[in-house]
DNA sequence: TTCTGTATAATTGTATACAATTATACAATA
DNA sequence: TATTGTATAATTGTATACAATTATACAGAA
Protein backbone atom coordinates (compact mmCIF):
# COMPACT_ATOMS: atom_id res chain seq x y z
CA UNK A 1 0.00 0.00 0.00
CA UNK A 2 0.76 3.85 -0.76
CA UNK A 3 2.00 5.78 2.22
CA UNK A 4 -0.67 8.64 2.71
CA UNK A 5 0.38 11.53 5.30
CA UNK A 6 -1.17 14.59 5.56
CA UNK A 7 1.38 17.54 5.22
CA UNK A 8 0.16 20.43 7.50
CA UNK A 9 -0.13 23.83 6.68
CA UNK A 10 2.48 24.86 8.57
CA UNK A 11 4.65 22.94 6.44
CA UNK A 12 3.01 23.55 2.98
CA UNK A 13 4.14 27.35 3.65
CA UNK A 14 7.32 26.49 4.76
CA UNK A 15 7.89 24.62 1.46
CA UNK A 16 6.40 27.29 -0.57
CA UNK A 17 8.39 30.57 1.12
CA UNK A 18 11.35 28.17 0.92
CA UNK A 19 11.45 27.41 -2.51
CA UNK A 20 9.78 30.97 -4.10
CA UNK A 21 13.06 32.81 -2.06
CA UNK A 22 15.52 30.13 -3.30
CA UNK A 23 14.01 30.89 -6.43
CA UNK A 24 14.33 34.50 -6.56
CA UNK A 25 10.46 35.02 -6.42
CA UNK A 26 10.80 36.22 -2.94
CA UNK A 27 13.64 39.14 -3.82
CA UNK A 28 16.54 40.09 -1.25
CA UNK A 29 15.27 42.79 1.05
CA UNK A 30 11.74 42.48 0.58
CA UNK A 31 9.66 42.19 3.78
CA UNK A 32 7.57 39.60 4.54
CA UNK A 33 5.10 40.56 7.50
CA UNK A 34 2.92 37.90 8.76
CA UNK A 35 -0.21 39.80 8.14
CA UNK A 36 1.01 39.83 4.43
CA UNK A 37 1.73 35.89 4.59
CA UNK A 38 -1.78 35.15 6.17
CA UNK A 39 -3.68 36.94 3.53
CA UNK A 40 -1.79 36.00 0.70
CA UNK A 41 -1.81 32.14 1.51
CA UNK A 42 -5.65 31.97 3.40
CA UNK A 43 -4.15 30.47 6.32
CA UNK A 44 -3.78 31.52 10.22
CA UNK A 45 -0.78 33.06 11.92
CA UNK A 46 0.09 29.84 13.30
CA UNK A 47 1.85 28.33 10.48
CA UNK A 48 2.93 30.85 9.07
CA UNK A 49 4.61 31.54 12.39
CA UNK A 50 6.27 28.13 12.27
CA UNK A 51 6.89 28.18 8.65
CA UNK A 52 8.85 31.81 9.48
CA UNK A 53 10.53 30.46 12.67
CA UNK A 54 12.16 27.38 10.19
CA UNK A 55 13.11 29.75 7.20
CA UNK A 56 15.27 31.72 10.19
CA UNK A 57 16.94 28.51 10.85
CA UNK A 58 17.92 28.28 7.55
CA UNK A 59 19.08 31.84 7.21
CA UNK A 60 16.90 32.22 4.56
CA UNK A 61 15.32 35.23 6.52
CA UNK A 62 16.05 37.30 9.20
CA UNK A 63 14.34 39.33 11.98
CA UNK A 64 14.33 42.87 11.02
CA UNK A 65 12.47 44.51 13.90
CA UNK A 66 9.53 45.11 11.15
CA UNK A 67 8.54 41.99 10.06
CA UNK A 68 11.45 39.26 8.65
CA UNK A 69 14.06 40.41 5.55
CA UNK A 70 14.32 38.27 2.80
CA UNK A 71 18.06 36.86 2.73
CA UNK A 72 17.92 34.71 -0.42
CA UNK A 73 20.68 33.64 -2.11
CA UNK A 74 23.52 36.30 -3.85
CA UNK A 75 26.32 35.04 -6.07
CA UNK A 76 28.46 35.49 -3.59
CA UNK A 77 26.74 32.98 -1.27
CA UNK A 78 26.71 30.64 -4.35
CA UNK A 79 30.44 30.40 -4.71
CA UNK A 80 30.57 29.33 -1.18
CA UNK A 81 28.08 27.13 -1.32
CA UNK A 82 30.10 24.53 -4.97
CA UNK A 83 33.36 25.42 -3.02
CA UNK A 84 31.95 23.67 0.15
CA UNK A 85 30.50 21.20 -1.42
CA UNK A 86 33.54 20.67 -3.66
CA UNK A 87 35.21 19.97 -0.59
CA UNK A 88 32.88 17.65 1.63
CA UNK A 89 30.53 15.84 -1.78
CA UNK A 90 33.13 13.26 -2.38
CA UNK A 91 33.17 12.04 1.35
CA UNK A 92 29.06 11.53 0.60
CA UNK A 93 30.27 9.75 -2.36
CA UNK A 94 32.69 7.26 -0.68
CA UNK A 95 30.33 6.24 1.68
CA UNK A 96 27.36 5.78 -0.93
CA UNK A 97 29.73 3.28 -2.28
CA UNK A 98 31.02 1.71 0.47
CA UNK A 99 27.18 1.37 1.99
CA UNK A 100 25.32 0.59 -1.19
CA UNK A 101 22.94 -1.32 -0.73
CA UNK A 102 20.27 -3.36 -3.24
CA UNK A 103 17.74 -1.18 -3.05
CA UNK A 104 20.15 2.18 -3.60
CA UNK A 105 21.44 0.32 -6.43
CA UNK A 106 18.22 -0.15 -7.98
CA UNK A 107 17.27 3.78 -7.49
CA UNK A 108 20.43 4.57 -8.74
CA UNK A 109 19.86 2.92 -11.77
CA UNK A 110 16.63 4.23 -11.84
CA UNK A 111 17.71 7.94 -11.76
CA UNK A 112 19.83 7.19 -14.80
CA UNK A 113 17.45 5.40 -16.55
CA UNK A 114 14.99 8.58 -16.27
CA UNK A 115 17.67 10.74 -16.67
CA UNK A 116 17.62 9.60 -20.10
CA UNK A 117 14.57 10.01 -20.16
CA UNK A 118 13.99 13.33 -20.04
CA UNK A 119 16.97 13.83 -22.09
CA UNK A 120 15.65 12.32 -25.43
CA UNK A 121 12.64 14.72 -24.65
CA UNK A 122 14.54 18.08 -23.76
CA UNK A 123 12.55 18.38 -20.63
CA UNK A 124 14.87 20.75 -18.74
CA UNK A 125 12.48 20.96 -15.91
CA UNK A 126 12.49 17.36 -15.29
CA UNK A 127 16.14 17.20 -15.51
CA UNK A 128 16.81 19.82 -13.12
CA UNK A 129 14.65 17.23 -10.81
CA UNK A 130 16.63 14.87 -11.52
CA UNK A 131 20.02 16.46 -10.69
CA UNK A 132 18.16 17.39 -7.58
CA UNK A 133 17.12 13.43 -7.41
CA UNK A 134 21.08 12.26 -8.61
CA UNK A 135 22.36 13.70 -5.42
CA UNK A 136 20.29 13.82 -2.44
CA UNK A 137 19.85 9.61 -3.26
CA UNK A 138 23.64 9.86 -2.52
CA UNK A 139 23.36 11.99 0.17
CA UNK A 140 20.47 9.73 1.66
CA UNK A 141 22.94 6.41 0.89
CA UNK A 142 25.53 7.33 2.69
CA UNK A 143 23.97 6.63 6.06
CA UNK A 144 25.49 9.18 7.80
CA UNK A 145 23.27 11.67 8.93
CA UNK A 146 25.82 14.51 9.24
CA UNK A 147 26.62 14.56 5.73
CA UNK A 148 23.22 14.18 4.37
CA UNK A 149 21.84 16.89 6.43
CA UNK A 150 24.85 19.50 5.88
CA UNK A 151 24.67 18.75 1.75
CA UNK A 152 21.23 18.43 1.58
CA UNK A 153 20.36 22.61 1.94
CA UNK A 154 23.51 23.58 0.37
CA UNK A 155 22.59 21.45 -3.07
CA UNK A 156 18.63 23.32 -2.57
CA UNK A 157 19.98 26.95 -2.14
CA UNK A 158 22.12 26.59 -5.85
CA UNK A 159 18.80 25.56 -7.47
CA UNK A 160 17.82 29.20 -8.69
CA UNK A 161 21.61 29.37 -10.49
CA UNK A 162 21.33 25.68 -11.81
CA UNK A 163 18.68 26.74 -13.48
CA UNK A 164 20.50 28.80 -15.46
CA UNK A 165 23.46 26.44 -15.58
CA UNK A 166 21.59 23.79 -17.56
CA UNK A 167 20.56 25.80 -20.00
CA UNK A 168 23.55 25.64 -21.38
CA UNK A 169 23.62 22.85 -23.42
CA UNK A 170 26.98 21.56 -23.57
CA UNK A 171 26.73 22.18 -20.03
CA UNK A 172 24.06 20.21 -19.74
CA UNK A 173 25.75 17.52 -21.79
CA UNK A 174 28.62 17.02 -19.93
CA UNK A 175 26.79 17.00 -16.97
CA UNK A 176 24.47 14.05 -17.85
CA UNK A 177 27.83 12.61 -18.80
CA UNK A 178 29.41 12.88 -15.27
CA UNK A 179 26.36 12.08 -13.19
CA UNK A 180 26.60 8.70 -15.79
CA UNK A 181 30.29 8.26 -14.84
CA UNK A 182 29.79 8.91 -10.88
CA UNK A 183 26.61 6.25 -11.31
CA UNK A 184 28.96 3.50 -12.51
CA UNK A 185 31.77 4.50 -10.19
CA UNK A 186 29.13 4.02 -7.33
CA UNK A 187 27.40 0.89 -8.50
CA UNK A 188 30.77 -1.06 -8.74
CA UNK A 189 32.07 -0.21 -5.89
CA UNK A 190 34.66 2.08 -7.23
CA UNK A 191 34.31 4.49 -3.56
CA UNK A 192 37.83 6.34 -4.47
CA UNK A 193 36.99 6.78 -7.78
CA UNK A 194 33.30 7.70 -7.07
CA UNK A 195 34.83 10.29 -4.76
CA UNK A 196 37.16 11.67 -7.68
CA UNK A 197 34.02 12.20 -9.88
CA UNK A 198 31.69 13.64 -7.93
CA UNK A 199 34.42 16.60 -6.91
CA UNK A 200 35.26 17.17 -10.58
CA UNK A 201 31.70 17.11 -11.45
CA UNK A 202 30.87 19.67 -8.47
CA UNK A 203 34.33 21.65 -9.74
CA UNK A 204 33.15 22.45 -13.26
CA UNK A 205 29.70 22.68 -12.51
CA UNK A 206 30.51 25.78 -10.42
CA UNK A 207 32.79 27.04 -12.83
CA UNK A 208 30.12 27.19 -15.27
CA UNK A 209 27.58 28.20 -13.30
CA UNK A 210 29.72 31.04 -11.96
CA UNK A 211 30.50 32.27 -15.70
CA UNK A 212 26.77 32.26 -16.94
CA UNK A 213 25.59 33.84 -13.68
CA UNK A 214 28.04 36.94 -13.36
CA UNK A 215 26.80 37.56 -16.84
CA UNK A 216 23.24 37.58 -16.06
CA UNK A 217 23.13 39.19 -12.87
CA UNK B 1 24.81 52.58 25.57
CA UNK B 2 25.11 48.76 26.06
CA UNK B 3 21.75 47.06 23.60
CA UNK B 4 19.32 45.65 25.32
CA UNK B 5 17.11 42.86 23.26
CA UNK B 6 13.85 41.18 25.30
CA UNK B 7 14.58 37.43 24.31
CA UNK B 8 11.09 35.70 23.35
CA UNK B 9 9.96 32.64 25.36
CA UNK B 10 10.32 30.60 22.21
CA UNK B 11 13.83 31.39 22.02
CA UNK B 12 14.64 30.97 25.61
CA UNK B 13 12.71 27.26 25.11
CA UNK B 14 14.30 26.75 21.74
CA UNK B 15 18.21 27.95 23.00
CA UNK B 16 17.26 25.50 26.61
CA UNK B 17 16.47 22.59 24.50
CA UNK B 18 19.20 22.86 21.72
CA UNK B 19 21.39 22.80 24.91
CA UNK B 20 19.99 19.91 26.65
CA UNK B 21 19.49 17.52 23.80
CA UNK B 22 23.12 18.59 22.63
CA UNK B 23 24.73 18.01 25.97
CA UNK B 24 22.74 15.04 26.49
CA UNK B 25 20.48 15.86 29.05
CA UNK B 26 18.10 14.81 27.14
CA UNK B 27 19.29 11.51 25.62
CA UNK B 28 18.97 9.86 21.66
CA UNK B 29 15.53 8.23 21.91
CA UNK B 30 13.52 10.31 24.63
CA UNK B 31 9.99 11.18 23.24
CA UNK B 32 9.08 14.72 24.22
CA UNK B 33 5.44 16.00 23.71
CA UNK B 34 3.99 19.56 24.05
CA UNK B 35 2.15 18.48 26.75
CA UNK B 36 5.07 17.77 28.54
CA UNK B 37 7.30 20.71 28.23
CA UNK B 38 4.64 23.34 28.79
CA UNK B 39 4.46 21.65 32.40
CA UNK B 40 8.10 21.37 32.50
CA UNK B 41 8.59 24.59 31.40
CA UNK B 42 6.15 26.96 32.19
CA UNK B 43 4.83 28.57 29.11
CA UNK B 44 2.28 28.20 26.50
CA UNK B 45 2.14 25.57 23.42
CA UNK B 46 2.71 28.28 20.85
CA UNK B 47 6.26 28.99 21.76
CA UNK B 48 7.07 25.81 22.67
CA UNK B 49 6.03 24.82 19.39
CA UNK B 50 8.20 27.23 17.61
CA UNK B 51 10.95 25.80 19.41
CA UNK B 52 10.54 22.27 18.09
CA UNK B 53 9.95 23.51 14.43
CA UNK B 54 13.52 25.06 15.11
CA UNK B 55 15.13 21.46 16.22
CA UNK B 56 13.49 19.71 14.09
CA UNK B 57 15.34 21.72 11.05
CA UNK B 58 18.61 21.45 13.06
CA UNK B 59 17.87 17.64 12.65
CA UNK B 60 18.32 17.45 16.72
CA UNK B 61 14.85 15.68 17.11
CA UNK B 62 12.59 14.22 14.43
CA UNK B 63 8.88 13.88 14.54
CA UNK B 64 8.17 10.23 15.54
CA UNK B 65 3.87 10.19 15.23
CA UNK B 66 3.74 10.44 19.34
CA UNK B 67 5.55 13.58 20.05
CA UNK B 68 9.07 14.56 18.67
CA UNK B 69 11.98 11.73 19.69
CA UNK B 70 15.40 13.41 20.55
CA UNK B 71 17.92 12.49 17.64
CA UNK B 72 21.25 14.00 19.60
CA UNK B 73 24.47 13.75 18.55
CA UNK B 74 25.88 10.05 17.99
CA UNK B 75 29.66 9.26 18.42
CA UNK B 76 29.19 8.48 14.19
CA UNK B 77 28.21 11.68 14.17
CA UNK B 78 30.75 13.43 16.02
CA UNK B 79 33.55 11.63 13.35
CA UNK B 80 31.20 13.25 10.27
CA UNK B 81 31.09 16.41 12.01
CA UNK B 82 34.79 16.67 12.72
CA UNK B 83 36.02 15.41 9.03
CA UNK B 84 33.94 17.97 7.43
CA UNK B 85 35.66 20.96 9.29
CA UNK B 86 38.92 19.72 9.01
CA UNK B 87 37.79 20.39 5.25
CA UNK B 88 35.95 23.47 5.03
CA UNK B 89 37.46 25.63 8.82
CA UNK B 90 40.65 26.11 6.81
CA UNK B 91 38.50 28.63 4.17
CA UNK B 92 37.42 30.39 7.07
CA UNK B 93 40.36 30.64 8.31
CA UNK B 94 41.88 31.75 5.01
CA UNK B 95 39.03 34.44 4.72
CA UNK B 96 39.14 35.85 8.13
CA UNK B 97 42.57 36.46 7.68
CA UNK B 98 41.99 38.53 4.16
CA UNK B 99 38.83 40.38 5.30
CA UNK B 100 39.69 41.14 8.97
CA UNK B 101 38.88 44.31 10.26
CA UNK B 102 39.89 46.64 13.26
CA UNK B 103 37.27 45.94 15.40
CA UNK B 104 38.43 41.74 14.10
CA UNK B 105 41.49 42.20 15.31
CA UNK B 106 40.49 43.76 18.89
CA UNK B 107 38.21 40.74 19.47
CA UNK B 108 40.59 37.92 18.56
CA UNK B 109 43.48 39.71 20.91
CA UNK B 110 40.67 40.49 23.43
CA UNK B 111 39.44 35.95 23.24
CA UNK B 112 43.62 34.85 23.31
CA UNK B 113 43.84 37.07 26.60
CA UNK B 114 40.75 36.05 28.64
CA UNK B 115 41.69 32.81 27.01
CA UNK B 116 45.42 33.01 29.04
CA UNK B 117 42.85 34.43 31.95
CA UNK B 118 40.88 31.26 32.48
CA UNK B 119 43.96 28.90 31.74
CA UNK B 120 45.60 30.52 34.87
CA UNK B 121 42.84 29.93 36.76
CA UNK B 122 42.30 26.18 35.42
CA UNK B 123 38.91 27.48 34.50
CA UNK B 124 37.67 24.44 32.57
CA UNK B 125 34.15 25.43 31.96
CA UNK B 126 34.87 29.03 30.29
CA UNK B 127 38.14 27.55 28.77
CA UNK B 128 35.38 25.78 26.80
CA UNK B 129 33.05 28.84 26.14
CA UNK B 130 36.52 30.67 24.67
CA UNK B 131 37.16 27.88 22.34
CA UNK B 132 33.31 28.54 21.51
CA UNK B 133 33.93 32.26 21.24
CA UNK B 134 37.09 31.77 18.69
CA UNK B 135 36.08 29.42 16.43
CA UNK B 136 32.69 31.41 16.14
CA UNK B 137 34.73 34.90 16.10
CA UNK B 138 36.53 33.28 13.08
CA UNK B 139 33.70 32.36 11.68
CA UNK B 140 31.92 35.84 11.86
CA UNK B 141 35.28 37.37 10.44
CA UNK B 142 34.91 35.58 7.27
CA UNK B 143 32.09 38.13 6.18
CA UNK B 144 30.79 34.73 4.42
CA UNK B 145 27.22 34.21 5.39
CA UNK B 146 27.18 30.57 3.75
CA UNK B 147 30.71 29.66 5.29
CA UNK B 148 29.38 30.95 8.84
CA UNK B 149 26.11 29.45 8.93
CA UNK B 150 27.03 26.01 8.23
CA UNK B 151 30.07 26.10 10.33
CA UNK B 152 28.50 27.20 13.70
CA UNK B 153 25.86 24.47 13.56
CA UNK B 154 28.68 21.50 12.77
CA UNK B 155 30.96 23.28 15.95
CA UNK B 156 28.34 23.56 18.63
CA UNK B 157 27.37 19.82 17.87
CA UNK B 158 30.67 18.60 18.88
CA UNK B 159 30.03 20.42 22.32
CA UNK B 160 29.37 17.71 24.40
CA UNK B 161 32.33 16.01 23.25
CA UNK B 162 34.56 19.00 23.43
CA UNK B 163 33.98 18.97 27.18
CA UNK B 164 35.28 15.61 27.78
CA UNK B 165 38.17 15.81 25.40
CA UNK B 166 39.38 19.10 27.17
CA UNK B 167 39.65 17.42 30.70
CA UNK B 168 42.76 15.83 29.51
CA UNK B 169 45.36 18.12 30.07
CA UNK B 170 47.67 17.58 27.25
CA UNK B 171 45.20 18.00 24.93
CA UNK B 172 43.99 21.50 27.12
CA UNK B 173 47.36 22.97 26.62
CA UNK B 174 47.78 21.73 23.12
CA UNK B 175 44.94 23.43 22.02
CA UNK B 176 45.40 26.58 23.40
CA UNK B 177 48.88 26.74 22.32
CA UNK B 178 47.02 25.59 18.71
CA UNK B 179 44.81 28.96 19.47
CA UNK B 180 47.32 31.15 20.03
CA UNK B 181 49.24 29.69 16.80
CA UNK B 182 46.06 30.32 14.49
CA UNK B 183 45.27 34.03 16.26
CA UNK B 184 49.20 35.00 15.78
CA UNK B 185 48.98 33.72 11.80
CA UNK B 186 45.81 35.44 11.17
CA UNK B 187 46.83 38.78 12.61
CA UNK B 188 49.77 38.90 10.49
CA UNK B 189 47.84 38.16 7.76
CA UNK B 190 49.28 34.96 6.73
CA UNK B 191 45.89 33.38 5.70
CA UNK B 192 47.66 30.28 4.14
CA UNK B 193 48.86 29.55 7.25
CA UNK B 194 45.91 30.13 9.10
CA UNK B 195 44.02 27.75 7.17
CA UNK B 196 46.55 25.15 7.47
CA UNK B 197 46.85 25.51 11.18
CA UNK B 198 43.57 25.72 11.93
CA UNK B 199 42.72 22.59 9.67
CA UNK B 200 46.02 20.49 11.68
CA UNK B 201 44.20 21.65 15.35
CA UNK B 202 40.57 20.46 13.93
CA UNK B 203 42.51 16.95 12.99
CA UNK B 204 44.76 17.04 16.07
CA UNK B 205 41.04 17.62 17.96
CA UNK B 206 39.17 15.05 16.45
CA UNK B 207 41.92 12.47 17.14
CA UNK B 208 41.54 13.10 20.67
CA UNK B 209 37.99 13.61 21.10
CA UNK B 210 37.21 10.21 19.06
CA UNK B 211 39.90 8.29 21.26
CA UNK B 212 38.64 9.47 24.66
CA UNK B 213 35.21 9.21 23.57
CA UNK B 214 35.21 5.75 22.41
CA UNK B 215 36.36 4.54 25.58
CA UNK B 216 34.31 6.64 27.63
CA UNK B 217 30.98 5.75 26.12
C1' DT C 1 16.51 73.17 11.87
C1' DT C 2 17.25 69.38 15.07
C1' DC C 3 16.05 67.04 18.90
C1' DT C 4 12.89 64.97 22.21
C1' DG C 5 8.67 63.31 23.88
C1' DT C 6 4.23 61.32 23.16
C1' DA C 7 0.31 59.34 20.97
C1' DT C 8 -0.95 56.12 17.57
C1' DA C 9 -0.60 52.41 14.54
C1' DA C 10 1.55 48.31 13.10
C1' DT C 11 3.49 44.16 14.28
C1' DT C 12 4.88 40.39 16.79
C1' DG C 13 4.43 37.41 21.20
C1' DT C 14 1.64 34.41 23.97
C1' DA C 15 -2.15 31.80 25.65
C1' DT C 16 -5.96 29.13 24.82
C1' DA C 17 -10.12 27.06 22.73
C1' DC C 18 -11.49 23.92 19.55
C1' DA C 19 -10.81 20.71 15.51
C1' DA C 20 -8.50 16.97 13.47
C1' DT C 21 -5.65 13.30 13.67
C1' DT C 22 -3.40 9.46 15.55
C1' DA C 23 -2.32 5.96 18.96
C1' DT C 24 -4.06 2.72 22.25
C1' DA C 25 -6.82 -0.48 24.69
C1' DC C 26 -10.04 -3.73 24.50
C1' DA C 27 -13.90 -6.33 23.07
C1' DA C 28 -15.81 -9.19 19.43
C1' DT C 29 -15.01 -12.45 15.89
C1' DA C 30 -12.88 -16.07 13.09
C1' DT D 1 -4.52 -17.39 19.30
C1' DA D 2 -4.58 -13.86 15.85
C1' DT D 3 -7.17 -10.32 13.70
C1' DT D 4 -10.39 -6.82 13.09
C1' DG D 5 -13.40 -3.18 14.54
C1' DT D 6 -14.59 0.44 17.62
C1' DA D 7 -14.51 3.55 21.45
C1' DT D 8 -11.50 6.31 24.02
C1' DA D 9 -7.60 8.91 25.16
C1' DA D 10 -3.63 11.37 23.84
C1' DT D 11 -1.57 14.41 20.86
C1' DT D 12 -0.91 17.59 17.43
C1' DG D 13 -2.92 21.22 14.07
C1' DT D 14 -5.18 25.59 13.50
C1' DA D 15 -7.49 29.81 14.43
C1' DT D 16 -8.06 33.66 17.14
C1' DA D 17 -8.24 36.87 21.08
C1' DC D 18 -5.54 39.65 23.71
C1' DA D 19 -1.00 41.43 25.53
C1' DA D 20 3.37 43.37 24.73
C1' DT D 21 6.49 45.44 21.96
C1' DT D 22 8.20 48.26 18.43
C1' DA D 23 8.02 51.56 14.69
C1' DT D 24 6.17 55.83 13.02
C1' DA D 25 4.34 60.31 12.68
C1' DC D 26 3.97 64.49 14.48
C1' DA D 27 3.89 68.26 17.73
C1' DG D 28 6.50 71.19 20.63
C1' DA D 29 10.88 72.87 22.61
C1' DA D 30 15.79 74.07 22.27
Amino acid sequence: MTEFKSISLATQVFEKLEEDIITGVYPRGEILTELKLVEQLGVSRTPVREALRRLEQERLIAESGKGSVVLGITLEDLVDLMVIRERIEGLAAYYATKNLTAEGREELQHISELQDFYYEKRDLDNLRKMDDKFHYAIYNLTGRPILRDTLIPLHRKTQRYRKISIEDKDRLDNSIREHKAICDAILSGKADLASELITNHIQLAKKNMIERCYQHG
